[in-house]
RNA sequence: GCCGAAGUGGCGGAAUUGGCAGACGCGCGCGACUCAAAAUCGCGUACCCUUAGGGUGUGUGGGUUCGAUCCCCACCUUCGGCACCA
């Protein structure tokens, strides 16, 4: 985890952070060498903001901030490794991702590019294609409608892995999130077809369909596309202009509006099919996108629903090249109402004609290829992962511009390239960088001359691809880990955050191992093998929480009124984890009274006399339960089944305090059922766990106790009660001893006088055991 | 539109994955203690039939099975992701 400083913890903190918490010390417990660090993802943009608005320095901001929530932090009583806390705004952490950066860049897999990027006016920074959610596009961070803006900006080449990003053969990690990850990724398989322009030039298209390549009755070009301007014939040249201008005006949110409504201009230019060299007309469309495959198309109306839409919009040809294995008759281009989506028989297609659908396609990609207009190929929806933000307040990209030498990475000896303090803002929001009076002037490190810094700053998922090893040895200074404890630790075992990180951290933290490992910094594939999920608490309204809605809870307020224990409880408590629910405020009163009764049955023992008999009968009921506890409190403690653990620890309680009633006080078996409590409890209430332990005076500490180990023999029932059912339906419930054979439960079934008033004095027709379960009688 | 997840008492949820539906807790009701209240403790609490006993019940409608919250088909609702992706 790597929460981000905002200066107050949240109650979605401790949700996200207690359950960790207790699973590891869970493992601890269990003689695992746990580690479980913490630290701050603090560079970011609302500390910019602090500073704009109230004047305060980001720096002064974070810090303070920083150690406001360390206090908070200490309250939940979690097992953080502090030593091995790292900070990413520390020029010792940000130095490491400027490291990374000229690795990256030398590596080839950090780049600059000009083209059209998403921008957030309210932000004033550019941001990667996952930051920009929802239909409206909208910036991650704070809601605005994002435009786009033509800038030469830094790109990492995530693309190179997009292939590797959908393996997931070496992770246990949910598979929700490996399908938002896939779909992310996007990838699809067809063929690249080359065409080719009146004037000669390569007009590439992707397309999933090459069997419909004779279908082809028009092109269409992203209206961006470099090839426009030159298609373009003297007499389309005014309408063409105008409608790439429109196009370039609007937002993806307008492009992508008006109910999908085809609209586009012919270029007046023609192209080639190559499979059977007809010339087909050129138009415009903004439709096609540039940032998808190729940014062109071939467009066959008879088979594609755009196509066909837009062939119908501008009257242009519609001719079907495949008939449906269930259609008598071609069907006809010209009065068809929809594309045809059949599969069946490939028709005027040269050579081809004849080919079944489930060949069609390999055919024609092998038809491509030995004729040299195309290849298999495929495409991915994944974009090239924007670094740059135009922003004060993050690690500083460690390059200059020089005018003889021009992009030059500043020298490793040379980092870190520290962010200056004495910064002024300007009332246009705009980074303080820019317009620093010396900052940004520095030499050339190839040529010695005068250069320019480059003062954009790296997107923070930047620190948060890499921060797990940092924990590692947060002030190594020889290199971003020391790589003993690199080698004992990493990768990380088990992982836990929030779903919503699905299409950025985690995807952004499984590339950027990946490239280190392919640089050879590290040798394994992935940064975190076991992950899983928590939910997120909703406010009392259901609605999510947030200060204008006023429903925020509080968790400083609780751990006061109830104390830390409880809250960590509760929060284990009162929802699945993986799912979260609304916050309900009287449920914690429950967990509250529970621990309370912990404590009256564990402080009591101390005042009882020792050496009491108990009962042979009552003593195995009461072992066999805190064996079965101790069996589903392991269980659920290793599959993140939190809210069962609790109820199972309340069971035990319940138990023993029967147990009390009935006078074991004083017993063995008693005094052995709260001490295996105690050590069931101390991950969960590690503060009461504790002390209750001390009052008993027990060796100190819980927290170092081996978990407990269950015994089946002991754990298991010695009693069942069998259900006895007559067609299904339950009539009678017998106890049986545990082992009862088929023939002795189906017999005393038989004999039960409820059962046989159903079965009305006729025989039954067959009689099924379920060993321990139940007896149903067929009739 | 496409992909995915989830629908169980008044509420949060449980059910060893085909075998007692509703564990545990909240809330509620009744009782004990108290002059009274709070706290605590005890009992009860899916719905219906006045009871013995029975009927119904896990979003809806079908199906498979001796038996379905669990498997299959269709549909409804809610949530999440993607979205003119060629």
């Amino acid at each position: 985890m790597l929460p981000y400083p905002s200066g107050d913890l949240h109650i979605g903190h401790w949700y996200a952070m207690t359950p960790s918490d207790a699973r590891a010390r869970f493992q601890r417990m269990q003689g695992y060498n746990v580690m479980f660090p913490i630290g701050f993802d603090a560079f970011g943009l609302p500390a910019e903001n602090a500073a704009i608005k109230r004047n305060v320095h980001p720096k002064e901001w974070t810090y303070h901030n920083i150690e406001n929530m360390r206090n908070q932090l200490r309250t939940m009583g979690a097992m953080w490794d502090w030593e091995r806390e790292a900070v990413s705004c520390d020029p010792g952490y940000y130095r490491w991702s400027q490291w990374f950066f000229l690795r990256l860049y030398k590596h080839g897999m950090a780049y600059r590019k000009q083209s059209p990027v998403d921008y957030c006016p309210n932000c004033n920074t550019t941001l990667a294609r996952e930051q920009v959610w929802g239909e409206d596009r909208h910036c991650e961070r704070c809601e605005t409608a994002v435009i786009k803006k033509d800038l030469e900006q830094w790109f990492f080449k995530i693309t190179d892995y997009a292939e590797e990003l959908l393996d997931f053969s070496k992770l246990d990690w949910p598979e929700r999130l490996q399908l938002l990850q896939t779909n992310w990724v996007g990838r699809s398989e067809g063929a690249h077809v080359t065409f080719h322009t009146e004037a000669g030039d390569v007009l590439l298209v992707f397309t999933t369909r090459p069997d419909t390549l004779w279908g082809a009755t028009f092109m269409v070009l992203a209206p961006e596309h470099p090839l426009v301007a030159k298609v373009t014939s003297a007499a389309q040249k005014t309408e063409v202009e105008a409608y790439v201008a429109a196009t370039v005006r609007q937002t993806d949110i307008q492009r992508e509006a008006a109910d999908k409504e085809k609209s586009g201009v012919f270029t007046g230019g023609y192209a080639t099919n190559p499979v059977n060299g007809e010339y087909i007309p050129i138009w415009i469309a903004d439709y096609v996108l540039l940032t998808y495959g190729t940014g062109a198309i071939m467009a066959v109306p008879a088979h594609d629903e755009r196509d066909f839409a837009f062939a119908r919009a501008f009257g242009l040809e519609v001719r079907p090249v495949i008939q449906g294995t269930d259609e008598l008759a071609p069907p006809d281009g010209a009065t068809m109402m929809a594309p045809s989506m059949h599969s069946g028989m490939m028709i005027n297609s040269g050579p081809l004609s004849g080919t079944p659908a489930d060949q069609a396609v390999a055919r024609t990609i092998a038809w491509l290829e030995e004729n040299g207009s195309g290849t298999g190929a495929v495409n991915y929806r994944l974009h090239d992962w924007l670094i740059s933000r135009q922003r004060y307040w993050g690690t500083p990209i460690p390059m200059t511009y020089c005018d003889g030498c021009g992009v030059q990475p500043v020298p490793e000896e040379q980092l870190p390239v520290l962010l200056p303090d004495d910064i002024e803002w300007r009332p246009t929001g705009e980074s303080p960088l820019k317009y620093h009076p010396t900052w940004k002037h520095a030499s050339c490190p190839a040529c010695g001359g005068a250069a320019i810094r480059e003062t954009d700053t790296m997107d923070t998922f930047m620190c948060s691809s890499w921060y797990q090893y940092r924990y590692l040895s947060p002030s190594y200074d020889e290199g971003p880990w020391d790589p003993q404890e690199f080698s004992h630790w990493m990768p990380v075992d088990t992982y836990t955050g929030g779903i919503e990180h699905a299409t950025m951290h985690l995807i952004y933290t499984r590339y950027f191992t990946k490239a280190l490992r392919d640089m050879g910094l590290l040798d394994f594939d992935e940064p975190m093998l076991q992950l899983r999920n928590q939910g997120i608490i909703l406010g009392e309204d259901s609605e999510k929480m947030s200060k204008s809605r006023g429903n925020v809870v509080a968790p400083d307020e609780l751990v006061a009124q109830y104390g830390a224990d409880a809250v960590r409880a509760y929060l284990m408590f009162f929802a699945r984890w993986d799912q979260g629910a609304p916050w309900s405020g009287s449920g914690i009163e429950g967990v509250s009274r529970w621990l309370q009764r912990v404590w009256a049955i564990a402080t009591r023992i101390t005042d009882a006399e020792t050496g009491v008999a108990a009962p042979d009968r009552l003593a195995r009921d009461l072992r066999r339960k805190v064996h079965q506890t101790i069996q589903k409190v392991t269980h659920d403690m290793e599959n993140f089944e939190f809210n069962t653990v609790i109820s199972a620890l309340m069971e035990l309680t319940n138990a023993l305090n029967a147990a009390r009633k009935a006078g074991l006080v004083g017993s063995e078996v008693y005094a052995q059922g709260v001490d295996t409590l105690l050590k069931l409890m101390a991950p969960v209430t590690p503060h009461i766990a504790e002390e209750l332990w001390g009052i008993l005076r027990r060796p100190y500490s819980v927290h170092q106790q081996s978990w407990p180990v269950a015994d089946p023999a002991v754990a298991a029932a010695e009693e069942i009660t069998l259900v006895v059912q007559v067609n299904g339906k339950v009539r009678d419930r017998l106890t049986a001893p545990a082992d009862i054979s088929a023939e002795a439960a189906e017999e005393r079934a038989l004999a039960s006088e409820n059962v046989r008033r159903h079965l009305h004095g006729r025989e039954p027709k067959k009689v099924i055991y379920v060993p321990g379960r139940l007896v149903n009688i067929v009739q």
